[in-house]
DNA sequence: AATTTTGTCAACCGCGGAATT
DNA sequence: GAATTCCGCGGTTGACAAAAT
């Protein structure tokens, strides 16, 4: 699918956003709404690609961000839904009310993973790291990266398979906001985790969308 | 005090998929 | 149905700061 690039390179700056390209953007947004990022820098006079335009509102100009450190509950539910989800930091995102998630992303590869770790559990699987493997592979770029700078005698843990069974067929319900407090992990029957909310229910991971 | 290493996070890149033509 | 456009996502990079040497 031959694709022209998002906007003229040529004329748009990169890099740190400033104080004045910042209120132009939010002053835009507030009398035209989100969306339709393509056009947005011209309409907005800003020398600005589509595509930066639009993360630097979700990430960081947008009113209902909540900035600041994650709290310990917010540590479980990501550390929960990443066992559940891998990855989709969107939707985890999606369940954290005020976060973004590039936010989460690099909270994950810079807190979590190493939290993790410390506890002896490898952050892919979720599982307690019981072998070594010199294979490569295994997630975490960013961390891996930081890390491989140093010395280069890292372990790396075997990768286990999830558990097969997961139904994968997933969909968003409602937010969970509420129910953070109380989550409590379980090990399931075919030696994978779920979430337990509260004492009565679990979340339904066949409601919870993979888009 | 200077240099090197490590941690953090905003921003970029490239791809996939949905929508549109 | 094919081509094109646009949006959103996840992975990665790079600048800067802090800590260690």
């Amino acid at each position: 699918m031959g694709r022209s690039p998002c906007c003229e390179k040529a004329h748009t700056n990169k890099g740190a956003w400033t104080k004045e390209e910042d209120e132009r953007l939010i002053s835009h947004i507030r009398s035209h709404g989100e969306g339709a990022w393509r056009s947005l820098p011209q309409a907005a006079g800003l020398l600005r690609c589509g595509k930066s335009c639009r993360l630097r509102w979700i990430n960081y100009l947008r009113p209902d961000l909540k900035r600041g450190n994650f709290t310990h509950d917010e540590d479980d539910l990501i550390i929960n839904l990443h066992s559940l989800l891998g990855n989709k930091w969107s939707l985890i995102a999606g369940r954290l009310p005020g976060r973004t998630d590039n936010e989460i992303k690099n909270y994950w590869n810079t807190h979590i993973r190493r939290k993790l770790l410390n506890r002896g559990i490898d952050p892919a699987t979720h599982r307690p790291i019981s072998a070594v493997d010199f294979s490569g592979g295994g997630g975490g770029a960013a961390a891996e990266k930081r890390s491989s700078r140093g010395k280069g005698d890292r372990v790396k843990v075997a990768r286990l398979p999830r558990c097969p069974d997961l139904n994968l067929e997933l969909c968003i319900s409602a937010p969970l906001e509420e129910m953070q407090h109380d989550l409590l992990v379980e090990e399931s029957n075919c030696g994978g985790e779920f979430l337990r909310l509260g004492s009565s229910f679990l979340i339904d991971y066949r409601r919870l969308e993979m888009k």
